[in-house]
DNA sequence: CGAGTCCTTGACCCGCGTCAACGGCCGTGG
DNA sequence: CCACGGCCGTTGACGCGGGTCAAGGACTCG
């Protein structure tokens, strides 16, 4: 019962591929509508508290214990991760639609922190009364399960970045993405505000805020975003293929 | 209803804590028994097909539909990335009692491949099957979700390692996962048999193969761990603390 | 106004990528 | 049997991308 035939490049050497740059469809929770019937759907299946945070509260924090999950309803959350030796990460970031608390289903207790970027609602809701409710309505089984593999996928796709991409790369990257996830909830995109401080995107992106900060210099530079308003937050992207070019350009 | 207050220190700024170093335990599948346990469970519950794959073999490429998850009764695999532009990278590394196919259930296309490094055996278990199951055995669900949070976790221990870990620390830190892994499944940890080339290793810790090389041979030189038997790929690890104090060395 | 935070830019340096040479092992074929 | 080529691993020399250190400007808050 063999399945596949070895495939046809050892991993670790490069395949040799046409470039053909597809144009790098930034694959996310889905389409605006989509969004907004998954939170129906758990809206009306499952128990669920409401909760308001405010810019730097955590939604959880290393070492609590895991009993919600929660539901980005509005705002946006950054997810940090602890080492025990005191090295702390960005490993994520979740918008609306997107879930809070995966890590601490295995262990049962969070081994990072969720930490509002802006004014955001988060729904609550008890692993053990999704569980039950799963168990009734397969579609919000499905749900959760697609949930959390969008979060693995994603995981994965930074893992790459961070080891093939140059940093001007992986800024470029980071904002064609940031871009997409405000399209994907029906927000505009032509003009982006990073709710981050250059630290906080060169945590994210494994590089040091210098480096955020020459990146984004030499990106204005050349043309490919444009810095307006006076807090060099703000930024336009005059042409969003010219910085998915940029995002996958090798060294 | 306000959460936690703001946490103390900023993202992106170490926190000044004591370097109390943990034993580091690697937390994975668990003990050997609950292992085994789960795949009793998953056996029970749900129809499965045993397939066996030899080395170079994949269980599913990138593209192919989602239809199956698979979960792990022997041997070991490699999880390739492959980016559109060809990049390819080894993100994990799959053991007895781990599933494979994850990345498939957002898209309902795999995005990556699962490649046997070891004569393997893999049970097939259909999607639908299994939402079917767990519709039924709420342990079933749970032990999906672990395993789904467990890849979560390990990929952002990954994510951490490779921005904040020098190239010496990240190969130590392997080692140790590796051994740890074993170790969890019942096999003997003292001697240990990497089935991978150096290229591989590299790919999945984000260097290139003579950096790889070069980090095994300071280890060696300095006693932490030792090469046995002629092909280069047969290691000792006279003192686990010792590699672990190099895996959490920084700079 | 001063203190604090955030951002930018320059100068310097080091870890790791790159290129190259070489040795060991293995399977193939003369 | 040995010759040969291919793959794997090791080691050295060198250069560059990005980390580090430092100075300074812009903005906010008290």
């Amino acid at each position: 019962m063999e399945l596949k035939p070895a495939p046809g490049s050892p991993v670790g050497v490069a395949r040799v591929l046409p470039p053909s740059r597809p144009p790098t469809a930034w694959k996310g929770a889905g389409t605006c509508e989509q969004i907004a019937a998954s939170l129906a759907l758990v809206r009306d299946s499952v128990p669920l508290a409401r909760r308001v945070l405010h810019v730097g509260c955590s939604v959880y924090e290393p070492g609590d214990p895991f009993q919600c999950l929660h539901l980005v309803h509005a705002g946006a959350f950054k997810l940090v991760n602890c080492a025990a030796d005191g090295r702390e990460h960005v490993v994520g970031l979740q918008f609306r639609g997107d879930w809070l608390g995966f890590d601490g289903m295995a262990s049962g207790h969070h081994g990072g922190a969720a930490i509002a970027m802006d004014t955001s609602e988060v729904w609550a809701i008890r692993y053990e009364d999704l569980l039950r409710a799963s168990a009734r309505q397969p579609e919000l089984a499905r749900l959760l399960h697609q949930a959390m593999s969008r979060e693995i996928v994603r995981d994965r796709e930074a893992l790459m970045s961070l080891c093939t991409l140059p940093a001007d790369a992986r800024v470029a990257g980071f904002l064609q993405w940031w871009a997409g996830s405000l399209a994907e909830r029906g927000m505009r995109t032509d003009q982006i505000t990073l709710r981050m401080t250059r630290a906080e995107i060169g945590s994210h992106l494994g590089m040091k805020l210098e480096t955020v900060s020459r990146a984004l210099s030499r990106l204005a530079r050349e043309g490919v975003i444009q810095f307006c308003g006076h807090g060099r937050r703000d930024i336009r992207i005059p042409d969003p293929g010219a910085l998915g070019d940029v995002a996958t350009t090798l060294q």
